[in-house]
RNA sequence: GCGCCCGUAGCUCAGUUGGAUAGAGCGUCGGACUUCGAAUCCGCAGGUCGGGGGUUCGAAUCCCUCCGGGCGCGCCA
């Protein structure tokens, strides 16, 4: 069960009984175990609204909420807080129950589903992936995963980018520099050399540029042969998209890149015309937001138009995202869609959203942004010879980084670190990116990141293994852990009260696309099984506390890896 | 010029949308293995939350203003 609306619903009804109002309990977890579990604020806020003495109001809240059976305590404090501490039987009855809901662990589903589309990863067509998409790939993953676990019908969509400008240069440039036997021997690689040589001429050789929208022209048109060419850069990419994910364990519902929706965008304009929500200017058509009535006034100010198709009448990735939002809501009956994106493009998002709310749109839209990757010295982070790295050198690098390092400094036999080095590997790059807020840039640094103690991937997944390694050890089916669970030690009320609040956590991560509530608490969740193993024996306690011992383990266990295996991340049974 | 974001311990970062004495990790220093796994644990030190105003019972958080940094801004995505 869920702890905080719980308590929400005792103290918003003890401060109607002892008040007679109805006001928010405000209730929050405590900073300070001195405080209790959790407080309530809301006393205050009230009180100066009744022009009453808050302490006093606060002393009637306490009394009425006093005979909960959730409770051990509830006392008034400062200026007018009232500090709940939960009771230690209470908890254990919880957590009871955790245990027996082996298919949940005690996570109840949301009371109101919703379909969410998350829009992730999205990489270019004849490209490689680099570090500029891990964070999309590696985020919308984990966003995908809570939000599922948490009980939302969600569709992961690869939203590739596979059509637009840069396919005409592509083909120019592959009948003027490219090599078919380099196409043939490693495609990705010729593919991103042709086209970084077709960029730079179409700079400074206005005939190819012209030539290579010509070619795009016809490939929008339908023509055959660009069109098999187009189809042959798409294959090839694919198939090395999936090498990647696969290793990442990355899934999507659907791949319906920018290509899928081509049919749809005359159609797209054609509306925004008619509606008047857009107009031609200087050849091109444009929504101006300072022209319409009720656009957000942000965007007015701003003046910049959102252009849907350009003076040579191709359309661009606007139109295409428009008419993506359409698809949604009409195939999918989305409530939600979310573009997990660079921030930067934030302008664009704003600009996109406005547009299709005007157009009665009403799903839910939301750019769930992220700062970007930069190297040790603060700017972007590229290999030795300036180029960026790419995703698939990252993650060797840091499996073979990984696997040293196990062999090395904790002495594990060569084996099991080469059997371990993609779990821990792999784990250590996706933890470090999910533990971190996804607003803040992120600085990229291997020492911190295959880092075997404090705050990192591998920890976490350690204490996990240990978990595992008790139970084992026990000679106890797991089938057959049930408890009851009894707290008494200090270490195990506070490990207890850490498990109880996993349901809570699941559900702010996957209300607000902040998978990294999820990292913290199983952060904190693991500090304190490992103080428990501390000061609390397991296998020499004798039977009612070992029972509720292996229980404490068992779940600390299975909610590590549910914890773990929401981000993504593997949580190998030995380490 | 317009708009957005950021500034918290030596370093990397949290801070549940306004709550109590601002917290972690790393690093430094000092302790704990005949003990279910020391990849661990315990302790010490480290802060005018960029500066200054304001809002109120209460501000790292909201408003204003400076300083410093980043990013985005017509036919790329």
């Amino acid at each position: 069960m869920r702890i905080e609306p719980h308590l929400e619903a005792l103290a918003a009804r003890a401060i109607h009984d002892a008040l007679g109002v109805e006001a928010p309990a405000i209730l929050r977890p405590t900073q300070d175990a001195a405080h209790g579990d959790y407080q309530i604020n809301g006393v205050l806020g009230l009180a100066k609204r009744l022009k009453e003495n808050p302490r006093a109001l606060a002393e009637k809240v306490a009394a009425r909420l006093a005979g909960e059976e959730a409770f051990a305590a509830c006392e008034i404090a400062g200026p007018g807080f009232v500090n709940l501490r939960l009771s230690d039987a209470w908890i254990a009855r919880v957590l009871d129950a955790a245990l027996a809901d082996r298919a949940r662990d005690g996570v109840p589903p949301v009371e109101a589903p919703e379909t969410v589309v998350v829009d992730f990863s999205s990489p270019n067509i004849a490209k490689q992936m680099h570090v500029g998409h891990l964070r999309s790939t590696i985020l919308g993953d984990a966003i995908v995963r809570t939000l599922r676990f948490a009980g939302h019908t969600v569709v992961g969509d690869n939203h590739l980018g596979d059509w637009g400008t840069q396919f005409g240069l592509l083909i120019v440039g592959m009948r003027e520099h490219g090599s078919e036997a380099a196409l043939e021997a490693a495609p990705i690689v010729e593919l991103e050399r042709v086209y970084r040589l077709a960029s730079e001429r179409a700079k400074t050789d206005p005939a190819f540029a012209d030539a290579a929208r010509a070619e795009l022209a016809k490939l929008q048109a339908g023509d055959p042969q660009n069109r098999a060419l187009w189809q042959r850069f798409v294959d090839v990419t694919k198939s090395a998209l999936d090498v990647i994910y696969d290793r990442l364990g990355v899934r999507f519902d659907e791949w319906l890149g920018e290509s899928a929706y081509d049919e749809a965008l005359p159609g797209v304009v054609a509306t925004l015309l008619e509606r008047g929500i857009a107009r031609e200017d200087e050849g091109a058509v444009c929504v101006f937001f300072g022209e319409l009535e009720g656009a957000d006034p942000k965007l007015a100010k701003q003046k910049v138009p959102f252009i849907v198709r350009k003076k040579d009448g191709a359309y661009l990735y606007s139109t295409t995202d428009i008419a993506t939002v359409l698809y949604r809501a009409e195939r999918w009956r989305a409530d939600r869609a979310l573009y997990v994106v660079d921030k930067r493009q934030s302008g664009h998002f704003a600009q996109l959203f406005e547009v299709v709310r005007l157009l009665g749109v009403s799903m839910t839209l939301e750019h769930v942004g992220f700062g970007m990757v930069l190297g040790p010295d603060g700017s972007p982070i590229k290999t030795r010879d300036g180029t960026a790295l790419t995703l698939a050198s990252l993650l060797d690098e840091a499996e073979e980084r990984a696997e040293v390092k196990m062999v090395e400094e904790l002495g594990l036999e060569p084996a099991l670190a080469r059997e371990l080095r993609a779990a821990v590997g792999i784990g250590a790059v996706k933890y470090a990116d999910l533990m971190q807020n996804r607003t803040s840039d992120y600085t990229f640094d291997w020492d911190k990141l295959i880092a075997f103690k404090g705050n990192a991937g591998p920890y976490v997944q350690y204490m996990h293994a240990r978990c595992c390694s008790v139970l084992r050890k026990s000679g106890e089916a797991l089938a057959a852990i049930a408890g009851p669970i009894a707290l008494a030690h200090e270490a195990e009320r506070a490990l207890a009260r850490q498990l109880a609040k996993l349901p809570d956590v699941v559900h702010a991560a996957a209300a607000s696309s902040n998978p990294h509530y999820v990292a913290a608490h199983l952060y904190d969740l693991a500090s304190r099984v490992a103080v428990f193993w501390e000061h609390c024996p397991v296998l020499d306690a004798e039977p009612p506390l070992r029972a509720s011992r292996l229980a404490l383990a068992d779940l600390s266990r299975r909610q590590l890896a549910r914890g773990l295996g929401l981000l993504g991340i593997d949580a190998p049974e030995r380490m």
